[in-house]
DNA sequence: CTTAAAGTATGACAAATATCATATTTTAAA
DNA sequence: TTTAAAATATGATATTTGTCATACTTTAAG
């Protein structure tokens, strides 16, 4: 069993105000899974028994629409903690989360998270801080979702993953989305997806290489969106 | 200076889990406000030192978007908090909060209300419930906006209002928005609004008087959304 | 009361986007 | 390695939605 304490991701979430003894405490009750490429951490609907901290990898977090399509709701990555508002609303999950890579995810049971929460002020005070900042972007996502065109969305989006996720050594972004899911974060049909990247590419602002996107022309997306 | 004790909202938000002497306190410090419809209570990117409890009245939450469109958010209504996450956040406002109909607030300053958070922790814990609920709100509305058709958005919109703020004795929804507002709410131009609302008036869904509304089937409004 | 301004309504058209069909490429299973 | 399935790509077309023009109606200021 790894101690929290060393862990490398402790340090960009809310466990970070938490004091050696509780680190010691989370360590000695938390479960640490290994998931694949694919698989969910948890679906819609499903009762959390606690928060999980991601150590690696990354995650999208989706809710099916009434449509039957997949709507990426938010992507979220290593050092980051999932689960936090169902635990708070005491509600089941109201997204999918499914990890785009393979992931390392550690499991605390929600007892502890709501020891930690009542014991410590700094600890609760920052788990509140990121739920306000989710909500803000929810927000600021909900009116781009309304007022801009999907290529304004598509731009944004491309410029938000290479800004978020950085890049390989070749240049290209580092985080591998399928056509069908790029679209599902700019809340649209694959096939429109795919011909604005087609359309990016004609005109040098973006460069295509299978899976691979490369941005050639950060200003231009900029315009765009 | 009215007593927040007796005052007729307190049960509807977290402040119903204040003490008799915070509610005291709370009274004392307060400053009543009367806001006419149209007028601002705050403004998108405005550094709010307070948290408003609305007594009377509704407003808008909206954002003002890239193409110069305002995008409704969120309506509150009497017995709501506004201005919690900013509070929290320690950021301005990012929204703007607009009355529809003429309002009364409460405006109570930052400090005491950050007093309260720290001693109560009921009061607190109401607090972050009520965030929490506003971003599951936000991201199932963003998946509506990403999902959904303007007619499916507007029949949703029409049986969201009648249900939110109940209708007049003349069966009509209570609540006045103009067509630009509404249109701002479903997130598309307020042509297009109008004209839906014409053709589910012509299939006698609806049926329109002026600036009132009247649902006339509802199964076919929840049939199309 | 009169009148200008704002709000509502509708037509005509353009632009954006979805859908369906199909070809090509890539991936992964046997 | 071979082969079927999935992903990507693109064309054709239909549908949805936005924009501009204009007329009518309501509202509010003088």
């Amino acid at each position: 069993m790894s101690k929290c304490e060393q862990c490398i991701v402790r340090q960009f979430n809310s466990i970070k105000a938490l004091t050696k003894d509780q680190l010691v405490q989370m360590a000695n009750c938390k479960t640490s899974y290994t998931i694949k490429k694919g698989e969910p951490i948890f679906e819609e609907g499903e009762t959390l028994n606690g928060v999980y901290c991601i150590k690696d990898g990354v995650c999208k977090l989706s809710k099916l629409s009434s449509n039957g399509k997949d709507q990426i709701v938010k992507l979220v990555k290593a050092g980051e903690l999932l689960g936090q508002r169902s635990m708070i609303s005491e509600e089941s999950a109201n997204l999918s989360a499914v990890a785009l890579e393979d992931m390392e995810v550690c499991f605390v049971p929600k007892n502890e998270i709501l020891q930690f929460f009542n014991q410590n002020n700094d600890f609760s005070m920052n788990v509140m801080k990121t739920i306000c900042g989710d909500l803000k972007e929810a927000d600021d996502h909900m009116v781009d979702m309304a007022q801009k065109t999907v290529k304004q969305r598509l731009a944004e989006t491309l410029l938000y993953l290479e800004d978020t996720f950085g890049k390989n050594d070749d240049g290209s972004i580092r985080i591998q989305l399928s056509r069908e899911e790029l679209a599902g974060m700019i809340g649209t049909a694959t096939e429109s997806c795919i011909r604005l990247l087609s359309e990016f590419n004609k005109a040098k602002s973006i460069e295509l290489q299978g899976k691979k996107i490369f941005i050639k022309d950060k200003k231009v997306l900029q315009k765009i969106s």
